[in-house]
DNA sequence: TTAATTTAGCACCGACTTGGTGCTTTTAAA
DNA sequence: TTTAAAAGCACCAAGTCGGTGCTAAATTAA
């Protein structure tokens, strides 16, 4: 639980694979197979992430997708929001749907919580997915670079 | 998106509200009712904390439940992970979903996120979340008005 | 022009999760 | 014995998630 979607995954693995070719326009199909990932799917995700300007799309024989100018400085947390919609750790942020705000014992501690995760989410580019990239984080023991929170 | 369940929040208020009664039983009524919660939902919430020992029950009249001796240093990560089973921020957690861990670009860095929420969430304990405890942490909004018992 | 390749849009489905309820049994106090 | 309460367990409706089908539009090559 408390679990990242396909979709973000999806979306960042290819932002990931982009990123390391650089210039040039990549397929769905070529990613998808390179990625080992369902290509329907992975065409929805890059859709979303067309539309958000992250990437750019051209139709026709050797189409596909490409980097935007430069979007290492995009976060996780822009990601998923772009892909999962707003990220809302419990009901109350918006007013919307909690009725009992005012008198919530744990509201403090909570909005405290959701803050922290979205740092969490916010400290962390594509930079540093990025294979090549001097940022990039390789398995497990990479230095840590450590949150501000 | 990537919100808490219902669960874990009915549970963190129910312990928030337990840890503010001290040593009384309380009944899923009358908790239910304060907190302005679907009682059945909060019994079968309690239920598992009760089992996790977290709290104690107490059958018949009168009874009810109670915060075990002292739960205070439970942490939210805890909670969570009690109610909602084990936190997976990926598949790639105990290697059994996910076939291209070893191919995997951006592994690295998400291993690194999933960390770091873990880490947040096992930041803040029941203290924080208990009204009249020394390190609970009010909003803004809900400054003077917790709910009185 | 025509055909082929590729993204865009959008609807749809099956499986699972989530929020919530019903009902019966067990425990314990009065 | 009656009654208040938790324990256990099954069940349901609605939503989400992963994934697919299908058609249209754009671009290139012949
Ligand atoms: S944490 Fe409190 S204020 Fe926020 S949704 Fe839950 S009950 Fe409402
Ligand atoms: S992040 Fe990589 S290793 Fe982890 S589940 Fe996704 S593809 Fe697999």
């Amino acid at each position: 639980m408390l679990r990242l979607t396909k979709r973000s995954e999806y979306g960042l693995m290819a932002l990931a694979y982009l990123g390391s070719r650089a210039a040039e326009f990549c397929s769905v199909r070529e990613m998808a197979e390179d990625m080992a990932v369902p290509a329907r799917l992975l065409a929805e995700v890059l859709k979303d992430l067309a539309r958000a300007e992250l990437i750019n799309s051209q139709r026709g024989p050797n189409g596909g997708y490409q980097f935007a100018k430069d979007p290492t400085h995009f976060t996780i947390f822009d990601i998923v929001e772009i892909l999962e919609g707003e990220v809302q750790f419990t009901n109350c942020a918006p007013g919307l749907t909690c009725t009992r705000e005012s008198s919530c014992t744990i509201h403090g501690a909570i909005s405290k919580v959701a803050e922290q995760v979205k740092g969490v989410l916010d400290g962390f580019t594509l930079a540093h997915l990025t294979p090549g990239h001097p940022d990039h984080m390789m398995s497990a023991a990479t230095a840590a670079k450590s949150l501000q929170v």
